[in-house]
DNA sequence: TTGACGACATACCGGCGAGTATGTTCGCCT
DNA sequence: AGGCGAACATACTCGCCGGTATGTCGTCAA
């Protein structure tokens, strides 16, 4: 970080960044396949000139999306989860908190990304192709961050006996799922709290050992 | 309903129960919008002739889908939830353990269902529109049927204090999203039963009030 | 001052795919 | 035995959209 970058260390390049933005909504509302590169450059006022001057085909655009989208999970999570100093529960519940919010006030992005996962082909360009296969790999990375404080919660006998990995799964699902119907219009900063509490409790009471 | 439909009493006329069973896995491999209905007929083995000679266009094609998919749900869960043998706890244990069954033994009607709730518009044609807002109308009413088991847990002390309303999300959040990571190639009969137990654990546990 | 290049807008092309129009082949009813 | 309609297949149209080619306007360096 040296003088003034814009947000991460990652650069997406100044005259990117509203494309990324305005493809990004275009892409939450009509879905990829559906939205026209068209949608996009009227998303920002501007003209298909615009988007192609920057980006050479449509499934680039996309995939700058979901990597920053990626990234900014990761970004977020890594530092909780390499916090010795908490116990396994409360990095658990803070990660959890923390993926939640982002679904909520990154809204666009994230629910971007997360449709990407679920793709398989994305074209026939093997270029893109692999660039997806990339983001699954960053998807995985993810999970696995998650599996490691989930194996220390179990092994400091905080958790249940669950296979960590798979564990994850509804975990992630259910935080997930919040960029499908939380609607990034409504709600202050407040209800976004309570919302990512609750999602957090419920995460970590689902992980718990029974009550007896 | 008189002599003899072939499955539920929602009928899917004989002819067109092949093509949505085609329609569906196409769907599900590359989305609504990136299938052609020749993708359809030639995962029939047949031609775009057949489509449309039982429909009129693609949108009805996946509406029928989606409302079928929906149908499932509602039905296997209704008599679960209405039993009132079994105290809210075991009842709710036992919907989310059908209900992740279904996301994997039925994954592309399915996955195609859960797509369809987080569109917006599906075409210009605002019958279809309609339909499209019928289907919501199921997923609210599906949402609130576990709401309630959710509230008669709360009154009868075996759940936290929770706005029934807003705990479904992450419940059902956790469950649909298997659609989009099962594969349903893999897996047999036990391996299922396994996983919907560790997702109805997870989220009963999720609910259950802590444990001091 | 000019000319070269970045940052776009505009005009255009080509293919693909939804929907339609038109066969063709059966079985079935009379 | 003949014709009629259901159940498809085949052939065709036409608009839309990804991508490209070209034009235009500013700015900055020499």
């Amino acid at each position: 970080m040296t003088a003034d970058d814009d947000t991460a260390a990652h650069l997406p390049a100044p005259g990117r960044r509203d494309i990324l933005e305005a493809a990004a909504t275009a892409f939450t509302r009509n879905g990829y396949a559906a939205t026209t590169i068209d949608d996009i450059a009227r998303e920002m006022g501007a003209t298909k000139g615009r988007v192609y001057h920057y980006y050479r085909a449509k499934a680039d655009v996309f995939l700058d999306i979901v990597t920053a989208g990626m990234q900014e999970l990761i970004d977020g999570i890594e530092p909780i989860a390499g916090n010795g100093g908490l116990d396994p529960a409360t990095r658990l519940w803070r990660m959890a908190h923390h993926h939640a919010g982002l679904m909520m006030t990154r809204n666009s992005f994230q629910r971007v990304a997360m449709r990407a996962v679920e793709m398989r082909r994305l074209g026939e360009a093997p270029a893109q192709q692999q660039a997806l296969e990339t983001v699954i790999a960053m998807r995985d990375r993810y999970e696995q961050i998650f599996a490691d404080v989930i194996d220390e919660g179990r092994e400091a006998g905080e958790f249940r006996e669950v296979d960590s990995r798979l564990a994850t799964k509804p975990l992630l699902g259910a935080l997930n799922w919040i960029s499908l119907w939380y609607d990034p219009q409504r709600g202050d900063y407040n209800t976004r709290q309570r919302l990512a509490d609750e999602y957090a409790d419920f995460i970590v009471g689902g992980l718990r050992r029974s009550p007896r």
